[in-house]
DNA sequence: GTTTGATATGAACGCTTGTTCAGTTAAAAC
DNA sequence: GTTTTAACTGAACAAGCGTTCATATCAAAC
């Protein structure tokens, strides 16, 4: 009988995912098939439905996992980040930034393929990012409360900033000009002057 | 005879355009059949071979017109710039801001459907991209030498820009909180700030 | 009024799609 | 050693795909 959610090993359900992944993040959602999916883990298609009820699904769960993951990290980095909005800011920078280029494919599905939901699963993905936009939105207002930022409209402040550090991801290459660190300095730098008081 | 290029009047050709645009934008290129396209326009599918030798023709044209009406609208805009960095570097903002949101489905389908396209395509279109991001790589390495402007990578500060720029289309709506010409002033005063000297 | 030629139809082509399912396989459970 | 059960195959399904083309239509040209 068909089954969907984990069994006792189950290192099957992680490699189609990958693989789905990878698939997904070169071609789109709706130019993979599932035969190809399947034929990069050795499987036939029908094999599949083990590991999940459809395509929708396989696209929305590593979307939600993705948007989870980041989340979770989040949380953990910005645990011991303390209370000096200044402070708060690059971290929150450093991070955004080396998150999203060490996750490349999930970033980039998680962005073009939101049209290819159906409206509850894109509802869902939708609140998980804007609670994560939202802690930005938080520092930058405790940074203007405290007289330390000087920014017109957090809201536009916050969609401004997050366009820019995600743009990196249009243009990084591991083993290019800048490691990753002077990355995250020279956005820094930038995001530092865009809104300080 | 089949035939790709216009003749005497040809409004045909233009509506198939429109009509690929708005649903390409909506649903993605891979996503959307010829069928649908003829049907927007009220014809068959096979009409369509009339105006297009193929589908992955008919996304190229639309793309490489739009960054066609972008260089021609930059150029007829910085002409009578002057040649204060400043200055230009304001106007290239507003520019980019205002054409962006009067072109929003235009804009969605270049940045997302460029893996749709063949390679020669796809570098040609990337070309269009480079002539244009190089104007404010210029304006920049301008506004450095005249010591207006505190940039550590003229480069990097462009992709930064672009992006956070460009990020607009992603959530303003027309009838929204802010006017345009509200958003072109907040986020003019967010790029002044991170590369004034 | 006949001819011409562009424009459209609608059927057909071969192929691919997501998904289902009866049947095979092989390992675990008893 | 037999039974159970999960995993997988391979064929099938109906539907849709991009594209071609013989044929029809109909306005303009002569």
């Amino acid at each position: 009988m068909a089954r969907t959610q984990g069994s006792h090993s189950d290192i099957t359900g992680p490699r189609i995912r990958d693989a789905a992944l990878a698939l997904f993040a070169r071609h789109g959602f709706a130019a993979v098939s599932m035969r190809q999916i399947a034929g990069a883990v050795g499987l036939q298609a029908g094999a599949l439905y083990n590991y999940t009820p459809d395509k929708q699904t396989l696209l929305y769960e590593l979307m939600r996992e993705h948007m989870s993951d980041l989340l979770d990290a989040r949380a953990s980095e910005s645990a011991g980040a303390g209370a000096d909005p200044m402070a708060r800011l690059e971290n929150f920078t450093r991070f955004h930034i080396r998150f999203h280029i060490e996750r490349a494919d999930e970033v980039f599905i998680a962005y073009m393929e939101l049209r290819n939901l159906i409206p509850d699963n894109f509802a869902r993905i939708e609140d998980l990012r804007r609670t994560y936009e939202t802690e930005l939105e938080t520092i930058l207002r405790d940074g203007i409360a405290a007289g330390v930022f000087a920014v017109t409209d957090p809201r536009i402040a916050t969609y401004a900033v997050i366009a820019m550090l995600t743009g990196v991801n249009t243009w990084y290459r591991t083993g290019g000009r800048l490691s990753l660190e002077e990355v995250e300095t020279l956005y820094w730098d930038m995001v530092r002057r865009s809104v300080a008081a």
